[in-house]
DNA sequence: CGGCCGCTTGAACGTTTTCAAACTCCGTGG
DNA sequence: CCACGGAGTTTGAAAACGTTCAAGCGGCCG
């Protein structure tokens, strides 16, 4: 009996971490397992492409993956992080447009590919699910204006403090207060929208004033009050 | 028998320049239309507010509405903006959200506004429909995206350029090339994220340069290449 | 051990904002 | 009809902000 080596197992490929599919019939679920194809992936590995035509959508079953557009030179501007629980690329298989982001890995991970038939499929079949589906691209819509709003009248040190806070926000705090992502510092700045040396010279104000504690890429938040008021949040 | 004044005609509120409709049955467009309320609106009208409950969405016929968010000291960002055949305000509605941003008549218009209810049947229950809004919303946040992009790394002579280029594009230009919208400096300003004086002294440099022609609020497009190459598009 | 990548710091530079003042246009009321 | 007032526009000068360039440091991987 041929048996796959490194493939995750069975409780690191379950899908039940994700509400998306909360709405599913035990027959739709049973045919995306079926068909849905998991596997680890190492740091630096790229999901897909901007531009490239998308084949199907990824489930985050563990680590991190960062979804980033290639601008200027090259310039990467990260547009969000995709954790355990959630998903990428369904939008440009919605919109039936080619890929807008590239992705990558940024933390080992498992991950669940979908192929693109079944996420017609289902939107098309399950309005329950296609509901869903819709709420979260509304909402994602939105925090999209929002940070629209933010990048065009906030300056850098107010953005900077604006993304610790949301950074804690969406990967919790280890419990001697890190944050539980690990950036680089030009990763930093290309969340922010600046360069790599303003992100050093803001954080080590922010250390000087004693709303964050440095060491290396691990950042203790010691002030979120401080820091949530610094970036007019 | 009594007879409203002021309000539109059978074909100015028709609703079939909506594509967004096209999917419908009979019945359900009969629904709408007995539903929907049309009416005149002048420059200045406020259509919803931010961080209100959104009872409806609104479906522009004629004239254009600013869709705007409020940052810091109260400045306007100008998010989009929404003309015949477009609509608005229902991303909240799909979210369960209260309004993200705040609405406003720029020039005058005639709006149908369909109440949130039948939105949310239509979605439940019409595949089709619901398959055509998503398509919709994928594609707004798309755009969004590469918006986000575009302030975090473009100059503001860059975006300035951009946003011309970008609105010669959705509103069309007069046979001598000029704008078809008219927008207050503090306006343009509001969109591309900078102060009014730095638009006011970049659209002199563009003239100065014969990329553009201004006559008080009228811009005539001269050189569209040379804006798209400014802009780096 | 060497080399590379990422981090840090300083200094100069350029862009953009801010503040102040004056001007234009337009509609209103005397 | 004209004066007045207000909103929007324009210009200049100074200041603030952020970027760029250059150089040196440090740690990790091969």
């Amino acid at each position: 009996m041929k048996r796959k080596k490194n493939t995750p197992s069975l409780e690191e490929s379950s899908l039940q971490m994700h509400p998306i599919f909360l709405h599913l019939s035990q027959e739709e679920m049973e045919l995306i397992n079926y068909e849905k194809e998991c596997n680890y992936f190492k740091r630096g590995e790229i999901l897909y492409h901007e531009g490239r035509r998308m084949t199907g959508f990824y489930c985050v079953n563990k680590g991190i993956v960062k979804i980033y557009k290639t601008g200027i030179d090259g310039k990467e501007q990260i547009i969000a992080f995709a954790q355990k629980g959630d998903i990428l690329g369904y939008r440009s298989i919605l919109s039936n447009e080619n890929a807008c982001t590239t992705s990558k890995v940024i933390e080992d991970a498992v991950l669940c590919f979908i192929p693109a038939h079944l996420l017609l499929d289902l939107v098309k079949n399950n309005s329950e699910f296609s509901f869903a589906v819709m709420k979260l691209t509304c909402h994602e819509l939105g925090e999209a204006n929002s940070y629209i709003t933010d990048l065009a009248q906030k300056t850098v040190r107010e953005r900077l403090a604006e993304i610790l806070v949301l950074l804690k926000d969406k990967f919790d705090l280890a419990s001697d207060g890190t944050l539980q992502i690990s950036l680089t510092r030009e990763e930093l700045a290309n969340i922010v929208g600046t360069a790599t040396e303003s992100v050093i010279r803001l954080l080590s104000e922010f250390k000087a004033d004693n709303l964050i504690d440095l060491n290396g890429r691990k950042i203790k938040i010691l002030d979120i009050q401080g820091l949530t008021k610094l970036g007019n949040l």
